[in-house]
RNA sequence: UCCUCAGUAGCUCAGUUGGUUAGAGCGGCGGACUGUUAAUCCGUAGGUCGAAGGUUCGAGUCCUUCCUGAGGAGCCA
């Protein structure tokens, strides 16, 4: 007989044979009568399996309890009791694992998110993990789905680099030799010529510089990969290894890149509303009651395009009393960014033409000399979801900000060849995907959207 | 990395100005109930009070250091 998925056999008509395999979420009852609530990850919802006790074996039935995984072959009736459609009357009980519920962790009851973090490996079994986990699987496919039919390809930049030059934050060293005796040069410092490489490597802190030599010839791409940033960043919006993704467009201007970013993210909460409401109802219920409401509101309403020079305005202009000193040219604070999003604009905002001496080098300069053509979408709850710009395709006025920064030219002679040779305009950005996640899902913790979070002092699993 | 708060049973927490034998709910286990929905009811076991020092006649409670976690800030996606 052929096993099927909760999923389809609940949205299926009964008065017929079925076969399900999961694992037992809760079992209520008494001497006669077992009601026993099974998931098998297809869906949020449990498939409600009825076992009249006298029918299967004692010891058997003892090792039917939370958390233990079974296979249950019988028939799909409409259910007598209310809180189900449909329900099964167990004709043969298969017993594939227990699970002492004298040891297992996961009880009927919620969890706090912090405990489930310890037991990471478990935490799948739960609804919300379950939901996010789903909701997480669908905006991975939707991404590329997306770019796909947009015509964009799918660029594998990367994971090891050689380049010191990313300058997207601290870096994590990739190395064979031997820690406890690392080879010294006559200055003292480590002498990588013998190590795998023959050069220092470290793990990419972005994919944005290869993707450029991509899009510079095959139009457009776009990365999604695990970047990783050694930073001691502990806060519920960062993790040291994320997933990002990176378009990146040869021929966009600034305003082009605006309009990709807004209708990539408002296609991708559009398609969770539309593939993922059992999940998106159940976190709107648990975790975020506002959840749905606000989805709804950013996939239809435009996003607010203004500068840097008329937000600092307005956060001058506002009365409101800041932590941190507003004012052109400092970079804006977290504090300043929230009341841009959540109380002036109530609704996501791009900020666009940015000093240019708070900003990367790569970032293109505009004729006024003072500020360069980058753009953070700002989300409300999570702030910065995007960062982007328009790169600089002018070889001159790129050589003379590295100049400036500081950043090794000879190193990086292989990205200035795109400026050498046939450059053009061009534009891209970074999109968090865990970022995305929070999100779409109302968690408040980046750690809970990823399957294995790797945050300072903590690599478990 | 900085600031604030927290760490007591498997989980979530209470524990008074320092005072006898450290409590509750849930979960587990045993029992009752022929249709339950986080079932209900009765009973029961379960503790190195984060760690190490210190103050005191006496420390879960006060002090010091460290560890761990959370929130805020910075770095950013």
């Amino acid at each position: 007989m052929q096993r099927e998925k909760v999923k389809q056999v609940l949205a299926s008509e009964s008065g017929r044979e079925v076969l399900v395999k999961g694992w037992v979420r809760t079992r209520r009852g008494n001497k006669n009568i077992s009601f026993i609530a099974l998931n098998d990850g297809s869906t949020i919802d449990n498939i409600q399996v009825v076992a009249d006790n006298g029918s299967f074996d004692a010891e058997m039935m003892k090792g039917v309890t939370t958390g233990s995984a079974i296979g249950v072959r019988g028939s799909l009736v409409e259910s007598q009791g209310k809180g189900q459609s449909v329900e099964i009357i167990a004709g043969e009980i298969i017993l594939y694992g227990t699970a002492d519920p004298e040891k297992y962790p996961l009880q009927k009851k919620g969890h706090s998110m912090e405990f489930l973090r310890d037991i990471a490996h478990l935490r799948f079994r739960t609804n919300t993990f379950g939901a996010v986990m789903r909701i997480r699987h669908a905006m991975a496919y939707a991404v590329h789905h997306y770019f796909n039919t947009k015509g964009y390809y799918h660029l594998h930049t990367p994971i090891i680099t050689g380049s010191d030059a990313e300058g997207a934050g601290e870096m994590f060293s990739v190395t064979t030799l031997d820690l406890a005796n690392m080879p010294k040069g006559k200055d003292g410092k480590v002498d990588f010529s013998s190590d795998f490489f023959g050069k220092h490597t470290k793990l990419t802190v972005s994919g944005q510089l290869e993707g450029e030599l991509g899009a510079l010839a095959l139009g457009e791409i776009y990365t999604f990969g695990p970047t990783f940033r050694a930073e001691n960043s502990n806060t519920p919006r960062h993790l040291a290894e994320f997933w990002m993704i990176e378009p990146e467009m040869a021929f966009y201007d600034i305003n082009d890149n605006m309009d990709l970013a807004e209708d990539f993210t408002r296609y991708l909460i559009r398609y969770a509303l539309d593939n993922c409401s059992a999940d998106l109802a159940f976190l709107n219920e648990m975790v975020d009651k506002d959840l749905l409401e606000r989805l709804r509101f950013v996939a239809d309403n435009d996003f607010i395009r203004t500068t840097y020079t008329a937000a600092v305005e307005i956060l001058e202009k506002s009365d409101r009393k800041w932590e941190f000193p507003v004012g052109w040219g400092r970079d804006l604070q977290a504090e300043h960014e929230r009341y841009l999003v959540e109380e002036h604009f109530k609704r996501p905002v791009i900020l666009t033409d940015y000093p240019r001496d708070i900003k990367a080098f790569y970032m293109k300069q505009n004729d006024d000399g003072k500020t360069v053509r980058g753009m953070d979408v700002l989300f409300p709850r999570i702030g910065e979801i995007i960062g982007g710009s328009q790169r600089e395709e002018v070889m001159e006025k790129l050589e003379e900000r590295m100049e400036e920064m500081g950043i090794p030219a000879e190193e990086m002679w292989w990205y200035l060849d795109t400026r050498r040779f046939g450059t053009a305009p061009h534009s891209g950005f970074g999109l968090g995907f865990e970022r995305l996640i929070l999100f779409v899902t109302g968690m408040s913790n980046i750690r809970d959207v990823i399957p294995f979070p790797r945050t300072p002092r903590n690599a478990e699993f």
